[in-house]
DNA sequence: CGCATTCTTGACCATCTTCAATTAAAGTGG
DNA sequence: CCACTTTAATTGAAGATGGTCAAGAATGCG
């Protein structure tokens, strides 16, 4: 067991499937009761604080883990510090990156957030002893490489006020999936942290966000809590 | 057999499986002789000509295929004309998106290509029946998405100079696997589709090509051909 | 050879960034 | 609980990067 392993291991407790958010979320929904059992045995449920790093950028991937709670976010930093974020992800996703030993990018939590870990020997195992794992494993993949390419076109052909709009409307329908007229939700992102998603400085962020405000788009009842009056209108200036 | 389909398999001819370049490529590598010979039967290779569709936003993947030669950039268009190219594939690539009905992208051939055409229901029957297959294609993916998000990086954060030498950069080490010093290629895109592929506009490529040719980083010997003296140098450039 | 397309170059302009100052919010310790 | 510090967010002014518009050069094709 390595260091980084060993670390996360020993700051978890023991591990209730049963009861569990992600039961039938990627990973779990595809393994028998018996291997269900065996992974459990080796997992272990933390706690990460918002901004505390799950696995770094060229680290050595030891583990994956399964979001109970909260939200994660993919980063990719340059040498000289610039910073973008590829992802976003939300429970129940599974979190790593199979068949490769080093890590391109961090995960870290945005917010507050629960993790489920297990060893990545274990799970790699299972995964290419269950087609039905590989399967949905595989699916997450193609959805998040679905995701990617949706943003790619955010970040290269959008404006700064299309792309915050872009934003808001992700995360509003991840907090609130019924497709409801209007939408209220808490930020799971800084500014600054909005600014490293859509390519932009914390600055024209933070323009946009009230120029979207004075036009009546959104409320901002705090800096982190939002309310959509009209989500259509929010979509259509995504564009 | 649907329309697309059909338009496909009527323009095709036989396959010839033994000396095929994508023999050992992600499909076929994985199948077994009896597979592999079924699948042969009904396939096609068809020939693609620069600029032709091979997949339409929005269409039904009524079909997948690798790609035997050439170049196939993957675009995403806005209602109002706004383009960006989410990724390249090169030969062997399969290119198709399982699992999902309808196409979230269009398949270009950005150079003239040649590519092998298959039922998407035959390769779905095989993913499902052939663990390798699965796990052979869950790997492309995973691939495809650490370079959309390597791409991501470069949409978001680096500046128009930087873009156009990762972009050249790319193309070069494709072109030219061998780690070479120099490298001489031909650029499979326009200037049009660097801009689609860069979120920028024609004008901004062209002007960082001729600063990158005054600085001595690149030899333009004609707008698609283009020698790289120094490969480090490029790369440096590219941050 | 002539027309069409692609690429390059220039001048001007808009958007977004940078730098700087101010305000608001969130911790901290007495 | 409240001053005090620290951090996050907003706002303003000036500047730079890249975009737009327009003209001209090069290339390719019938």
């Amino acid at each position: 067991m390595d260091v980084a392993h060993s670390e996360v291991f020993h700051t978890g407790t023991p591990v209730a499937c049963s009861s569990c958010q992600a039961r039938h979320g990627v990973v779990c929904g595809a393994l028998s009761d018996h291997q269900l059992k065996e992974l459990g045995r080796h997992s272990l449920r933390r706690k990460v604080d918002a901004g505390a790093e799950i696995i770094a950028q060229g680290a050595e991937t030891s583990f994956y883990s399964n979001i109970m709670r909260g939200v994660v976010k993919l980063c990719k930093v340059m040498p000289d510090g610039r910073q973008q974020i590829v992802g976003l992800q939300f429970a129940p996703d599974f979190v790593g990156r199979p068949f490769v030993r080093e890590s391109t990018l961090s995960a870290e939590a945005a917010t507050d957030a629960e993790i489920c870990v297990f060893p990545r020997n274990l799970l790699d195992r299972m995964i290419a002893e269950t087609p039905e794992l590989q399967r949905s494993l595989h699916d997450q993949a193609l959805k998040e490489l679905d995701a990617a390419r949706e943003w790619m076109l955010t970040l290269g052909r959008r404006t700064a006020e299309e792309k915050v709009a872009s934003l808001l409307h992700l995360i509003a329908t991840h907090a609130e999936p019924q497709t409801a007229i209007s939408a209220a939700f808490d930020l799971p992102l800084s500014r600054a942290e909005i600014a490293d998603f859509l390519g932009l400085t914390i600055e024209t962020v933070s323009r946009q966000m009230t120029r979207l405000r004075k036009r009546g788009v959104i409320v901002i009842e705090n800096s982190r809590h939002i309310v959509v009056p009209d989500m259509d209108e929010l979509e259509k200036i995504s564009a």
